[in-house]
RNA sequence: GGGCGAGUGGCGGAAUAGGUAGACGCGCAGGAUUCAGGUUCCUGUGUCCGCAAGGACGUGGGGGUUCAAGUCCCCCCUCGCCCA
């Protein structure tokens, strides 16, 4: 009898030995062509969960499936070790953020290798080394000094609790701070910005040729928002149509001013005949000087209350619309027909979107079809609707009407010629708008990549020159739970000298967004020894771009968006190579682990530790659960049956341990050759057997090679599952030759879903490292059958299956369908009017 | 409201090109091993009728194309995600 399987001695003799060997480190002068396959670079929040366990499984089939096929594979790791967590825990009395941090790095890279991922480790980054803090700041001056990197004053969410400025995703829907549950406000502060937007084109158009999820590449083309349409002019008139004009200072000048005009943004130009109200944002610029004093008291409560509310609530369409818009007294003049509509100011208009003002078409918009409603406002329809419809709004294709020069067109053909009238008479201009907005990284916390910029009295805003990098965070520094940052009252981290004049100046106590620490990473991996740049540009072109890229369907927008404008900047600064600008050819989005209908997460408390199982039934076990369980981009139900299907996964490897290692049969004392022999020349059935098991075991590598391709692992693993039986039943009948052969084949189809025990199984029957030995390739002469089960059917009905020869004839096919019994009687005496053949494997007789 | 995706046994899920539906696994049932429980091994397992042979039905519902539909087309229902 074999020994019996130990995994836990086994997985951790293994993992030291992967370590050690260096089987998984490569460089760039590598022979072999190179491959890079990456896992999404994880926040260190502790011991690894099970969404990490299926992460990092998937790519790690992946990395040892391309090392066996010939590449050299490129597979770090690093931690995404900046972020508010390590912070709040401080202030909560843990640990300062940086030992909190590390501690949970070392959780979890623990816990990552017990799982038997293999990475280069030399290459480990962490984003708070000072390493590659410098590396960060030198990226960001050159994009201030390109002016990608710019300061502004803008509209930002304010959470009081938090005292902190809170990006648009850390608001919920209902417009409270995630954290707190405080209102969030709008504040208008001074932030820094990266200029995404210049890119917004070629972010958007890249997109068609990327072998990404096409709901991944959906969500970004929704997020970047690119709308075709025309600005148009419209004069502001007072109730007696007097033009309105600009206020200029001195007295007696009433009237000497430009005349004043509202620009509005809309895609739909040709609807202008229905316009019959004009809508400012509250904090459009003209709406003081529209306002009429009767009007004064409404429209300042009105702003008053928007200022508080968050866009996300602010668009939303629920609540009472009465409370949402104001009058302001003054009209403007629609430019298609001279009509006078009114202004008025609505919250539902948003500032930063196109210009802040549109015309309000009810007739072909819902929501200002709503808000005709409440204020009373008539509808004029542009577009025919079809027969019978009797909804408000009526935003279809259709004929126009009512349109004076447009009446008869189409839509599209009305948009078009539309814009040109409004072009030729010189009131409006074709325009394009993006939903995208430029990449606000501040964040008033500690916990970040310090932004490297002085501000001098006589020198203004001033980059930190590359030999004054990195500017670290200091650690003496005491956490409060005022929740403003520790850098702000920090003397020796904010007094500083300008790097201009030397004069006094004082340090920008802001840090960057983490997001920035991640839109680069995978760049710095190709070579993080380098302290001389952020970026080697010649490893960088060896290994980029990412040929496998793999996380979180949670990161398709932000994450993927910045890390993909990032390759461009990098790359058009002489920083990175310039011609990689995609950095992930491929990428693959998991589903989620679930638990009682939820996503699995620690803060919900719902989590399963996958420590335990590494205990209980080993890493391989696991590993194998991960991958059977399902196909991979689906989410996956954590139930009472994933114990027992880890079970199951445990049962199937004991029992590849046993085939594998046993060595009480016939073949052992005897020498293989003599039995090999006696087994062939035993008789036409054995021989015939040994060939059966060859076919099944070149048409599995076949199988398991395509599915991994396909990552569709579950049935690569039910493969090797069928495999493991059809030798279990061959042994013994079959020739030993044959039988070592196929399970040689096992282990190595094996090799990459339970590492471990593949390993060691093939150490201990050759010697040498499994892992290194080629993938097995199918023999094309092995992959046919000489013997197939041919169905025969009755009218469509199957009705019998005959074993025939794999180049059987039409005659014969037939004539062996007609005789059958069971044909015969379901044809009850009738000759069939038809035959449909596909041979070998079908007959079909029909009446 | 629009877009995308999904719906298959008791359960997780298979089914490159329209051609044996339910691979593989879990569970369950029967048997063997075991003092017993667990383990391990073997066999069976879509539903209904039938002692059986066999038959009928069967991939969310309804229609259609086809010799043949889980797969293609149309309508509807339910769920999920994204955008409004």
């Amino acid at each position: 009898m074999s020994e019996s399987y130990d995994f836990a001695e086994v997985e951790q003799r293994w993992q030291q030995r992967w370590e050690e060997w260096g089987t998984y480190r490569v460089e760039a002068e590598d022979p072999r062509p190179p491959y890079y396959v990456l896992c999404m670079y994880p926040y260190p929040s502790g011991p690894p969960h099970q969404g990490h366990v299926r992460n990092y499984t998937l790519g790690d089939v992946l990395v040892r499936f391309r090392t066996m096929r010939g590449y050299a594979v490129l597979s770090p790791f690093g931690f995404d070790s900046f972020g508010l967590p390590a912070e709040n825990a401080a202030i909560k009395g843990g640990l300062p953020p940086r030992q909190h941090t590390e501690a949970r790095i070392a959780e979890l890279k623990s816990g990552v290798i017990r799982l038997g991922a293999v990475y280069d480790w030399r290459r480990e980054i962490r984003s708070h080394d000072p390493d590659y803090i410098r590396a960060n700041q030198v990226i960001f001056t050159r994009l201030l000094s390109a002016g990608l990197a710019y300061r502004a004053e803008a509209p930002v969410n304010w959470c009081p609790g938090c005292q902190t400025v809170l990006a648009n995703e850390q608001v919920l829907p209902d417009g409270t701070c995630e954290r707190s549950g405080d209102p969030v406000e709008r504040r208008f502060l001074e932030q820094w910005f990266l200029r995404i937007t210049r890119y917004a084109d070629e972010l958007l158009d890249a997109l068609d040729d990327l072998d990404w999820p096409e709901r991944v590449k959906t969500m970004q083309r929704n997020w970047i928002g690119r709308s075709e349409g025309v600005r148009i002019r419209l004069p502001l008139v007072d109730e007696q149509g007097a033009p309105l004009r600009a206020e200029v200072a001195g007295p007696d000048l009433d009237g000497r001013g430009e005349p004043l005009e509202v620009e509005v943004y809309t895609t739909r130009p040709d609807t202008g005949f229905g316009m019959t109200s004009v809508i400012l944002a509250p904090e459009h610029p003209l709406v003081d000087a529209c306002t009429t004093p009767a009007q004064l008291a409404e429209v300042g409560e009105l702003r008053a209350r928007a200022a508080h509310e968050s866009d996300v609530e602010r668009l939303s369409t629920e609540g009472p619309l009465e409370k949402r818009g104001a009058f302001t007294g003054s009209y403007c003049l629609n430019p298609f027909d001279g009509r006078r509509v009114p202004v008025y100011v609505a919250d539902y208009v948003l500032a930063g979107y196109g210009t802040g003002a549109i015309m309000a078409v009810p007739a072909e918009d819902h929501r200002d079809y709503e808000f005709a409603q409440t204020y009373e406002l008539p509808v004029i329809r542009t577009v025919e609707p079809p027969e019978g419809f009797e909804g408000g709004a009526w935003t279809g294709e259709g004929r126009k009407i009512n349109s004076g020069f447009l009446d008869g067109l189409d839509v599209e053909t009305a948009k078009e010629r539309a814009t040109e009238w409004l072009e030729q008479h010189g009131l409006g201009e074709r325009s394009v708008q993006y939903r995208l907005r430029d990449w606000l990284i501040s964040r008033q916390r500690y916990w970040g990549c310090p932004i490297p910029v002085v501000y001098c009295p006589t020198d203004g805003i001033v980059a930190v020159p590359d030999d004054q990098l990195p500017v670290l965070l200091p650690e003496d520094v005491e956490f409060l739970p005022t929740g403003e940052s520790p850098l702000k009252s920090h003397r020796g981290f904010v007094e500083t000298t300008c790097p201009a004049c030397g004069g006094p100046a004082s340090r920008e106590t802001d840090t960057m967004d983490t997001f920035v620490d991640s839109s680069w990473y995978f760049l710095r991996f190709c070579d993080p020894w380098d302290t001389s740049r952020p970026v080697d540009v010649q490893a960088a072109r060896h290994f980029m771009p990412v040929d496998e890229y793999i996380g979180g369907i949670t990161h398709a927008i932000l994450h993927l968006l910045y890390a993909r404008f990032y390759s461009r900047a990098l790359g058009d600064l002489g920083l990175a190579p310039a011609e990689i600008r995609e950095p992930f050819t491929k990428l693959f989005t998991q589903g989620m682990i679930r638990l009682g209908g939820r996503a699995m997460s620690k803060s919900r408390g719902n989590v399963v530790s996958p420590v335990e199982y590494f205990a209980t039934h080993g890493a391989d076990a696991l590993r194998l659960y991960h991958l059977f369980a399902g196909p991979p981009a689906d989410d996956i139900d954590w139930g009472e049956q994933s114990d027992e299907i880890i079970e199951g996964c445990g049962r199937f490897l004991r029992r590849v341990w046993a085939l594998a290692t046993s060595s009480d049969d016939d073949s052992a004392g005897t020498g293989d050759g003599r039995t090999a022999d006696s087994e062939l020349d035993g008789g036409p059935a054995r021989n015939g057997s040994g060939l059966d098991l060859r076919r099944t075991t070149h048409r599995a590598i076949a199988e398991v090679t395509d599915a991994i391709e396909r990552y569709s692992f579950n049935t690569a693993v039910a493969e090797c599952m069928s495999l493991r039986r059809a030798i279990a039943h061959a042994k013994g009948v079959v020739a030993d030759e044959v039988v070592e052969e196929s399970i040689d084949v096992l282990l190595k189809l094996l090799a990459p879903f339970a590492p471990h025990l593949a390993a060691e199984a093939w150490e201990r029957r050759h010697g040498g490292h499994v892992h290194v030995e080629p993938w097995p390739v199918a023999d094309p002469e092995l992959l046919g059958a000489d013997r197939v089960t041919m169905i025969v059917q009755v009218d469509g009905k199957l009705r019998d299956r005959i074993e025939v020869d794999s180049s059987i004839s039409e005659g014969e096919a037939v004539r062996l369908a007609l005789s059958s019994a069971k044909v015969r009687d379901h044809l009850d005496g009738a000759e069939p009017r038809r035959v449909v053949t596909r041979l070998p494997r079908l007959v079909n007789l029909v009446r």
